[in-house]
DNA sequence: TTGGCTATTGACAGTTTGCACATAGTGTGA
DNA sequence: TCACACTATGTGCAAACTGTCAATAGCCAA
């Protein structure tokens, strides 16, 4: 399968990873943000958990950036240095706490449509199991 | 909320649809197929039932091209004409069958991801409840 | 012949993505 | 002290994708 074919039309998924992975990535940082403060790096491990492992770090830290200029956390040099260049602190700000609730209920309206969809294909392919074309 | 704040930054949900939208589209679109040969211009008003009235008719026409071009759906004129131009029947081909059905299993990944988000979310909100920062 | 409805397509500006690479501090072994 | 590995973060850019607007085009009614 896959067929991206003749190489005219777009290409079909040739990126490294899913649409779905970017759409769950700024989600998903703000929750790890909620439970405290921390680093990219830090944050960049924990995506393992969400299904968002294969994720390139700049694009991690390219999310933390840019929710940063919308206001949704904010950050800071950390002071104490351990091995390695210093580490910049995310919090998680009023607004993203916002963005955060409203953004799971927005996930929730995704899961019913895809519910839906999903219950139209099987019901679509029990009764009259293919008789298409 | 929404805070696209400063300008800096990239811009958050200022196009006219959200971006899953744009995820179901061709799913969608394979989906109605399987139940038969169409229009892009019955596709487009059936697409209402799934959640997806508020696209714009080019995008639609230009997913059934580019889904063409990779071989899933093929076209042809319509012989018989009515009031208006001549239209194009897609019918669905072998191969956009079998994506139909991976397409459907990745949906439901995805389905098991949101769920995964969510619970993490209410299970993290309901112990503790706030001491973040 | 003007305007409205049905259909499909083209072109374009702006946005997003993924990669490759740049920068930079700290510790380690030769 | 030099090279090197590891920890962290940031930049630049080509290519792909999105959404909108306008163009084309046939038929019909007033």
């Amino acid at each position: 399968m896959q067929g991206q074919g003749q190489g005219r039309g777009r290409r079909w998924r040739q990126q490294g990873c899913s649409r779905r992975t970017v759409r769950f990535l700024e989600p998903t940082l703000l929750l790890l943000l909620h439970r405290g403060p921390a680093h990219g790096y830090t944050l960049l491990e924990q995506l393992g958990e969400f299904g968002l492992g294969d994720l390139n770090s700049s694009m991690v830290y390219r999310a933390l950036r840019d929710m940063e200029a919308r206001g949704w956390v904010s950050s800071a040099w950390d002071e104490e240095r351990t091995q390695g260049p210093p580490r910049r602190v995310y919090h998680l700000a009023a607004l993203g706490d916002e963005v955060l609730s409203w953004w799971t209920q927005d996930l929730q309206e995704t899961r019913g449509m895809i519910e839906h969809f999903v219950s139209a294909y099987t019901r679509h392919m029990e009764e009259g199991d293919g008789e298409h074309h």
